[in-house]
DNA sequence: CGTATTTGACCGGCGC
DNA sequence: GCGCCGGTCAAATACG
């Protein structure tokens, strides 16, 4: 109890910097907001995705970080909160919200008056499992893998979203290949190899590994090299973290545990809708074991045609246990894209890197010009749009952005992102251990937008060690992407 | 001596 | 039922 209580203090104060940090690059957020809606005084909405142009378009990402009380179906408030009228509000599908904004729902609210709704344990709707104990997020995660019968089969909270969720989700894997001449790729994460093998059809040897970070943690990653090309890396994470992690392997982890959601969500339309509902990339991948040579996404939205989203080189595999999203970082740049370094940036730290690198583990998106509008303080947002409180993103880019880029929209547009999103959150701020933990993820998340945004001029190099970076946030400012709109 | 890695054994899933 | 194969365990070994 003396340490439980001990952690408990400290993620206090780490929620109190956070939250101090999110108010103070929300006041600078602002700012920006205001001149770039001078800039674009010109009447366009914020929630225009009039046509995008093949290369522009306007998309809105409305993240509500707010935590809501039980009583209110998060899908709800999510759709409303981007569109009343909305037309498709049925559960069994993701909705969209209006005029080609997705959003994002968290299922957090913030009272208006500023009190936070926290209510860590009585929030069933709060799949995202902010603010969830531990045990309890990983079993929500939706691409937990728990390990064999060692960890056993805890006690599952009977009606959890997770109990719904057949049990191929768990074993959602995400695969990254890299150009690497490191045995591992430095992710960020500390790893104990527990084992190697020779596997089918490939001379290397497969070696396993599961992260230390924690003892409990049940993350795994296998490491091979690729037969045909000894320099690519093929790096396969399964599970997400259910603990703090360092500010270099934040991207990482977010990373892969959203795009296992994305492929979760894609591969199981038919499942009853995670109660995050948003507008529902349907990607256009073949079911069972086909593996495509690109994902294409396509972001239907109500009137307008839908984005579309092309991944030239990365894959879905829907092998019946081991779904699994294969980000291929190895292929030179298509013509018509801006390649930036991706992940190689992981595969590039020395192998000695630590945190100590401030920003080192983000990736930077150097391209496009995005809008980014927030909802406000915890207890103090414009009505941009609606009433809860939420981030939005509106992008003015397209098939021009950086593939990392168009992962990121695609991935965050998704529902099932929410989770990721939110064990991203709660890995980062050490599950919430406070009362006020939502307030400080919100802050963090918005930070880390912020960061994604104006690394230089919205955060201090400081701020950005302090807060971690998370991998999720909106595309930064383009060179190709002219600024008029 | 403590920790990490190696490596053969073991186990369970799956296909035949 | 059997064998293959991927994944994990754990004793042995290496390393600092």
């Amino acid at each position: 109890m003396g340490e439980v209580k001990e952690e408990n203090e400290r993620l206090k104060l780490l929620l109190c910097q956070i939250v101090k940090d999110y108010q103070s690059l929300h006041t600078r957020f602002l700012d920006v907001l205001k001149k770039e809606e001078a800039n674009k005084s010109t009447t366009t909405p914020i929630v225009g995705s009039h046509e995008e142009n093949n290369e522009e378009h306007h998309q809105l990402i409305s993240l509500s970080l707010g935590r809501s009380s039980s009583n209110d179906p998060p899908k709800k408030q999510e759709k409303k909160s981007s569109k009343d009228d909305d037309d498709d509000d049925d559960d069994g599908k993701h909705g969209n919200d209006g005029g080609g904004g997705l959003e994002l729902g968290l299922e957090c609210k913030f009272e208006p008056d500023g009190s936070i709704e926290s209510e860590k344990n009585n929030n069933p709707s709060c799949e995202s499992s902010l603010g969830k104990p531990e045990e309890e997020e990983e079993e929500k995660e939706p691409t937990e893998v728990w390990p064999p019968s060692k960890i056993l089969k805890s006690v599952k909270n009977g009606d959890e979203e997770d109990v719904s969720e057949p049990m191929q989700l768990k074993k959602t894997r995400v695969s990254v290949r890299t150009r690497c001449d490191t045995p591992t790729m430095n992710d960020g994460c500390q790893w104990r190899k527990y084992g190697q093998k020779i596997a089918k059809g490939n001379p290397c040897p497969r070696a396993y590994y599961r992260c230390t970070l924690s003892p409990t943690c049940p993350v795994r990653k296998q490491v091979q090299r690729c037969s045909d090309d000894m320099s690519i890396l093929i790096t396969t994470y399964e599970g997400n973290h259910n603990h703090p992690l360092p500010l270099s392997a934040t991207a990482m982890a977010s990373t892969t545990s959203a795009a296992a959601s994305m492929l979760h969500s894609q591969s199981s339309t038919s499942q009853p809708a995670l109660p995050t509902s948003l507008s529902a990339p349907t990607a256009s991948l073949s079911t069972s074991t086909t593996h495509l040579h690109a994902l294409s996404f396509n972001f239907s939205q109500n009137p307008t045609p839908s984005h579309h989203y092309h991944f030239p080189n990365s894959s879905i595999s829907t092998l019946n246990s081991h779904p699994t999203v294969t980000l291929d970082l190895t292929a030179p740049p298509p013509p018509h894209n801006n390649y930036p370094s991706y992940f190689s940036r992981f595969s590039n730290l020395p192998t000695s890197s630590s945190s100590s690198s401030s920003s080192s583990s983000c990736l930077n998106w150097k391209k496009t010009s995005s809008h980014l509008t927030f909802g406000g303080p915890l207890n103090n947002y414009p009505a941009i749009r609606q009433s809860p409180p939420y981030m939005q993103i509106t992008n003015h880019q397209a098939l021009s952005e950086t593939l990392t880029a168009a992962a990121t929209k695609a991935i965050t547009s998704n529902p099932s992102f929410c989770s990721a999103l939110a064990a991203a959150l709660t890995s980062f701020v050490g599950n919430n251990g406070g009362s006020g933990g939502t307030a400080s993820e919100l802050g963090f998340a918005s930070n880390s937008y912020l960061q994604g945004k104006k690394p230089s001029s919205m955060v201090n190099p400081h701020q950005q060690q302090k807060q971690g970076s998370l991998l999720l946030f909106p595309p930064s400012n383009t060179a190709s992407d002219p600024p008029a709109d």
